[in-house]
DNA sequence: GTGAAGTTGTAGCCATGGCTACACTTCGTC
DNA sequence: GACGAAGTGTAGCCATGGCTACAACTTCAC
């Protein structure tokens, strides 16, 4: 058994405490937007890591986007076809991939929730490598909610 | 584009930052992590969902935990078929679902987890229905490097 | 310019996780 | 105890996102 958070109230000694359930629909809703979030993840990732190699190298290629990710080729080109498919992104054969206007804002908005994954976890004292580790997965659960409480967290403390 | 965070270097004015990527085999690590973690959280959430049914009610029947997680009843049992498989359940045909010792520890691990989530998100200020929401997808990318900096986080400021 | 190497695209496989439709069992009520 | 409702299980569909194998195209070196 896990130790217990030394902030929460301990169960009554002796017997098990009984989890307090939510509401049925609730929950229900909780997990649905869970699976939502998941299946854009990945676009996610593709956006921010397209933007990243066209700001850096001038051109963003399947294989190089592949290798990134560590996939197989074949699989990024997969799922560039869906970024097309979607309007995130153009690409003509052989010449490289290209963000979309819609594709571009995701990727800002991707980028800028990523950093701040990053500094709300080393601000209250996440090593460095496991920050940016764990904020690759977190990011995509973030709601606006959420990261406008982080910003306003690292703004306090500044 | 969204804020810059204030807590940030901007840019020098006039001209885009050029981001800086990690190391190819780093990034390709680290989205490799992300896609292991996916794979498990939905086992994780069944894990804890069937442990707090079983807590509360007694029974963990494959109609309750497809109601709570959204999803038909179909989907749930062929879940349950996957959980059985590895080894985190048992289920004999009508008689509910029960868990494995491996599958206790699992929930129990999930739950602490989720709860230091939520613990984490509420003490930066998440309001907490967002905080619930959010930590539903974050609990499943949260390392143990992470979750003791939570701890030791929430610890400081009790 | 030609040939080899690297890149890109396609095809076909698998597992996961949704769904609906349908069949069968169990259970509660009368 | 019979019947109808609720729960359970199975089958078959689809999309996603992995993979390998192979084919076609470009590019680069010579
Ligand atoms: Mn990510
Ligand atoms: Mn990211
Ligand atoms: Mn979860
Ligand atoms: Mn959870």
């Amino acid at each position: 058994m896990p130790q217990q958070p030394a902030h929460h109230p301990a169960p009554p000694a002796g017997e098990a405490a009984e989890p307090v359930l939510p509401a049925e629909p609730t929950q229900a809703k909780r997990f649905g937007k869970t699976r939502t979030a998941q299946s854009t993840a990945l676009l996610e990732d593709y956006a921010e890591l397209i933007a990243d190699l066209l700001a850096t190298g001038g051109e963003a290629r399947p294989t190089d986007i592949a290798r990134r990710l560590g996939v197989s080729h074949a699989s990024a080109i997969k799922t560039i076809a869906r970024l097309k498919r979607e309007g995130l992104a153009t690409a003509r054969p052989y010449r490289g991939v290209f963000l979309t206007e819609a594709g571009e804002v995701l990727a800002a908005r991707v980028k800028a929730r990523h950093r701040l994954v990053v500094d709300l976890l080393r601000a209250v004292g996440v090593p460095a490598e496991a920050a940016e580790q764990d904020a690759e997965g977190i990011e995509h659960h973030v709601s606006d909610l959420t990261l406008d409480a982080f910003s306003r967290f690292l703004e306090a403390r500044k």
